[in-house]
DNA sequence: CAACAAAGTCAGATTGTCTGACCAATGCCC
DNA sequence: GGGCATTGGTCAGACAATCTGACTTTGTTG
């Protein structure tokens, strides 16, 4: 039965489950301070540095609840911030150290989850998951 | 390119865009008293009526938090809560009048994404998109 | 250079969530 | 059938995450 639900929740249940577990499993890997919504910022900073405002907007969240989640990271030794060279307004928001090892470590969950579901759904299937979605970002992704 | 982008992060992406775009129309519709929170609960609610409970359970918060959020969907008049004939110590909650006009009016805006998404897809890729997210979801629903 | 725009920050309010303690009804089991 | 663990729910208090509005500083442009 492929029911009722709507295409939304269907894309959620999938979602949620991975947050679930690789939050789970970086709390036992000695990074139990972090939260999902700094998560939900600190995932999306650039290898060379992102500015406060862009991550607020591709977060979907108001730049002062960025900065608020920043803030966070920053005692946490996930992230600092240095001047942006190209512009006195603005600051660059960088990984640290520690960051590093915490997308290290989560890389290795997703890679994980991501086998999971492979081995339920077939690498065929599995691999029409990801283009059908990355098509569908097209249209529904204009933070991009 | 379908790029690095974790198959998280690419559930993520279109399921916000449903939600943002479910609650605009809303709002345009005399909706605009809803909030996400409650319409995660809200949206769970049999159409027999729910335990809340139940509702905790399935969206994934603590029934503290789901009391809290059905209290202000109650005040809203959109659901209303009655004593479960079944168990004296449970209440049904169930949706009012005002509810299921929500509902239809929610339902009319799903369905005007996903027939958007299947224009962008084609109705072939569209199915295919369902039925391996029904599919995964055996094994990342727990609550079902 | 004067005005306007953009990048952030500060302050205060609100919302959503949690943990822990509690009450009442149910169901079991000896 | 009387005790007691379980289940359904509420109350109280704390904290996390978010918003709006006002402000400062720096850059851009007519």
């Amino acid at each position: 039965m492929t029911e009722e639900l709507n295409t939304g929740l269907l894309l959620f249940l999938p979602y949620r489950a991975m947050e679930a577990r690789v939050f789970e499993e970086l709390a036992a890997a000695g990074f139990e301070d972090i939260t999902p919504s700094q998560a939900r910022v600190f995932q999306r900073i650039a290898s060379t540095g992102s500015r406060l405002g862009d991550l607020a907007r591709q977060a979907g969240i108001t730049k002062q609840s960025a900065g608020f989640l920043v803030d966070q990271l920053e005692r946490l030794g996930y992230v600092y911030r240095a001047p942006d060279p190209d512009d006195g307004r603005a600051r660059l928001i960088r990984i640290a150290e520690r960051g590093h090892r915490g997308v290290e470590a989560s890389r290795a969950v997703v890679a994980r989850v991501e086998a999971e579901w492979e081995a339920h759904l077939g690498a065929r299937r599995m691999a029409q998951l990801r283009r059908i979605l990355a098509d569908l970002r097209e249209i529904t992704d204009p933070w991009r």
